[in-house]
DNA sequence: CATGAATGAGAATTCATTCAT
DNA sequence: TATGAATGAATTCTCATTCAT
């Protein structure tokens, strides 16, 4: 019976960690670190403070897993993208769209990515994403340098200069999108230029 | 005596307030929001926790200030830049020079203009001061479309990436200025490049 | 198991409640708003200050409970000694005589009616209370007057008149109840006297 | 030229002194306690906060001296009343004429008498007037018991239900004034026939 | 494993009082 | 005498974390 039990448990056990990482993503996304105080996190769960601090050594560790895991996914999907057999322009076109079309679909991702979580914890991670999306797009321009799809050129630099581009475009409040995202079609084709510009494709 | 004495006092008081100005400055610089608290503002400063009231309403009017204090300067000489008799790409080779060599030399500017304040009051000048950047750039590109040194495109949107783009090329996390300082004109170099071919100039 | 844990849990949290009551109550019988910061009401409680805030939303609506709470069954009693089936000046005599009786035997509630708590708040909470009172006399000396037992007179006028009456010479400082508590029943037979003539009966 | 000076300064220094204490009275009144920090007075009253403490050893001081000062020109006048060759019962009715019109008039007073400052020392002088204006009104009953106006009774008590009544009616939260303050002749007059009946004439 | 009451170190802010000028 | 900048203790409230059940 004691394993049993303990199947069921850690049945149980998992849909409560993924409840909670569920609310934490919730919570965040609708109104960042502040709007995710530890008990607001465990009531939109459905569980007890506790609990999370058995799933989760810290608050900043909860917070690590949350933004690692969505970032995790469009890593993937660019990865993906960044290995195909196509022109580096192309490549850049469709990681930059995807990226695009993914933000925009739900804000909570490219708030994630931007916003400052004010713990050191999580701010080292948000980096260690930043920088990974960064790789993505330099393996792409460094490829397009290097088959002559794109000029020579620092390209640790362009790279850095596109993540800052279309994040900026996305969520900054520089960024024309949140007024006017009735022409979603119209931005991401204007962003993707603008970055292959960028690229001197 | 009595204008001397208000003269000192002034003095003294003007001397408070930049005090604390600049320890807050260099807080935030240094770790962020939550490495300023109040506390930690006014033992920076050498002055009690009460004084900082005296001289600013409440801890987010003396983060605006900061803000804002650190953004004004530069803004002037952008507009200046922005509005010489010169060619739109050269205006905005210029512009970003600028803005990205005075970085290098603080990066406590830089730091404050991305950071996210966590401060609904203080975000909100946040926004503004990077609108205000914004505005800039656009007028630049709107300018270079008009003339023909850069191609028709949605100005707004070019506008907001390369704010981000250079913006993330100077402390973004996928920046490569942090390990190679060391060659600033090469970067500054490159950040312009990239830029401009982002308007397509 | 688990409703035998949840009852010792709501008796813990329910006694913890009373505590900060009962110790908020204490506190300010002895000396006022002022005497009772919450951390004081903590150390007496004999509770840290975080749970106070996990019982009631803030200090103004620990005050405010405390002064309802001290009110509301004096109001009950005060309530069915007016609905009895007898003469006015009896159900006069009755009430007053009860509530002297009781604000005798503990001083707290006669302060808390009283005092004026600072806090607009529990101010306002004063004033409806005090008003309760009011509107208990006021029907018993509107019966008094439609009944022929009293002469027409300002009902509003003599309600008010009377609950500062009695209420001064409990707890006023003109009041003669703190030297001579001794001869209570000759105190409250004084008190009645007063008041009755005071309705003309 | 000493001497000349010193003059000079005693006399600012009286000006200033009257103006601290009408500043004080003017905030207290408006909104009590709360309303007048000591940097509030020194804005109303135009000078420094150090000039007050060079007339006041201290805030509750300063409050006691207002609240003496308001208290004493009114009892002189309840003095004059009781002291007037009259029957009782027409003397009572004068005293509580007097005070109610000029609580109409000024509530400040009202106010002042009423509240509690919060602070011990300013509060024991608080006491101290109400015990004042009790024994006036002591003085008036027990005139009247004597002479055979009043019936014989614990004229300690009726005093204090005296002054409480008419208290509650001019400024306590069940009092009808506030909302009627139009009929002013009769709500004096309703109060002055409850107190006089009260007594027992 | 699960609970949630309890903790207590901080955070922002206020204000009576002092003291160098 | 007069100033008002400066102090710092006190106050209310928050929230990550723990632990007895």
């Amino acid at each position: 019976m004691a394993y049993k039990r303990s199947a069921l448990m850690e049945e149980r056990l998992a849909g409560a960690r993924e409840r909670i990482l569920l609310a934490t993503r919730a919570l965040v996304a609708a109104g960042g670190y502040r709007n995710a105080p530890v008990t607001a996190v465990a009531a939109e769960a459905g569980v007890s403070t506790g609990l999370i601090y058995r799933h989760f050594p810290s608050k900043a560790d909860l917070f690590v897993e949350v933004l690692t895991a969505a970032v995790e996914h469009e890593l993937r999907i660019f990865e993906g993208i960044a290995a195909e057999d196509l022109p580096a322009p192309e490549r850049l076109r469709r990681a930059i769209t995807a990226f695009v079309r993914r933000a925009l679909a739900g804000p909570g991702l490219a708030y994630a990515f931007i916003a400052e979580p004010v713990d050191p914890e999580v701010e080292a991670e948000r980096i260690r994403c930043r920088r990974l999306f960064g790789d993505v797009f330099h393996r792409i321009v460094a490829d397009g340098v290097a088959t002559g799809s794109f000029p020579a050129q620092d390209t640790r630099v362009t790279a850095a200069c596109i993540v800052g581009a279309f994040t900026e475009a996305l969520v900054g409040p520089t960024a024309p999108s949140r007024d006017a995202v009735g022409d979603e079609d119209a931005l991401v084709a204007s962003i993707c230029q603008v970055c292959l510009r960028a690229a001197g494709g």
